[in-house]
DNA sequence: GCTGCATGATGAA
DNA sequence: TCATCCTGCAGCA
């Protein structure tokens, strides 16, 4: 579910279904009572994401930080909702639309300062390429600084936001890198190439609403990795060689690549 | 019906 | 490195 485009889809659904409407917020499963009190009532004056995070602004002093984390989801409905369930930490409520927060990793409200260190701590966001710092050039700063294997560091949001274990994987196999290539010793050129199929492969994720890597992906399809070139594919063979799809550990993550497209250089 | 795993991240050890 | 947060669902009985 939610890696960068997905969080990005949101704020801009959220953005055109609540922003500027008096909205009723609640807290069903009770863990966000307070911080719901807060904002109940008074208009929303916008939404905005920065990588897996979303900072929805209701008062110049009063932000609502959310990240998913793995399990948070969002549920929208138009009309009759059904009884929220257990779970439920926020539900957002105007004339028309219903919204419902579960499981989120982080849902509080913040100040400014917090949210400018937030913003700060993460890398560039490839969704926002070009504005801000949102730069390959501050990647390239924030890349070349760590030691850590490739595959490890650009699952780190400190480098880059918004990037996930799909999208990991599949970044590595189209630019051919070993996800074990040291970080600060990747080649200018793969940096960039990094950066930009990033800006492409989570573009495209908002514009479809679903990751796809592959060029011409089957029609309809109920398996996910038929759209994909590596992730959780080691029963396939590589698309582009026919060799093994290889897997194991990275940064507590499953990985996976192919040990002959992807060299270290 | 139950088990284990998953597109995330943190904090303790 | 590992447990924890804690939801949904595929796969299996």
């Amino acid at each position: 579910m939610p890696e960068g485009h997905t969080i990005y889809r949101y704020a801009r659904r959220h953005r055109d279904l609540l922003v500027g409407r008096e909205i009723i917020a609640k807290s069903p499963q009770g863990r966000f009572r307070g911080g719901a009190a807060r904002i109940s009532g008074r208009p929303l004056l916008g939404v905005d994401s920065h990588g897996k995070h979303l900072f929805y602004r209701w008062h110049r002093t009063e932000t609502l930080h959310i990240h998913l984390g793995l399990y948070g989801r969002f549920r929208t409905f138009k009309s009759d909702p059904p009884a929220p369930t257990q779970g439920t930490r926020l539900s957002l409520h105007t004339d028309e639309v219903t919204i419902y927060l579960a499981g989120p990793t982080v849902c509080e409200l913040i100040v400014p300062s917090q949210e400018d260190a937030i913003r700060a701590r993460l890398g560039p966001d490839p969704l926002q390429a070009g504005i801000d710092g949102n730069t390959v050039a501050e990647f390239a700063t924030r890349l070349e600084r760590r030691r850590i294997p490739i595959g490890a560091a650009i699952l780190d949001q400190s480098v880059i936001a918004g990037i996930g274990n799909i999208y990991r994987a599949e970044l590595l196999f189209l630019v051919g890198l070993d996800p074990a290539q040291p970080a600060n010793e990747v080649a200018p050129d793969k940096v960039e190439e990094i950066w930009d199929k990033s800006v492409y492969l989570l573009q495209r994720g908002v514009d479809e609403g679903e990751i796809t890597t592959v060029a011409r992906p089957p029609r309809a399809s109920r398996d996910k990795t038929d759209r994909l070139y590596v992730y959780q594919r080691e029963r396939f063979s590589c698309r582009h060689c026919g060799g093994p799809i290889s897997t194991g550990e990275m940064a507590n993550r499953s990985i996976w690549w192919c040990s002959s497209c992807q060299t270290r250089t």
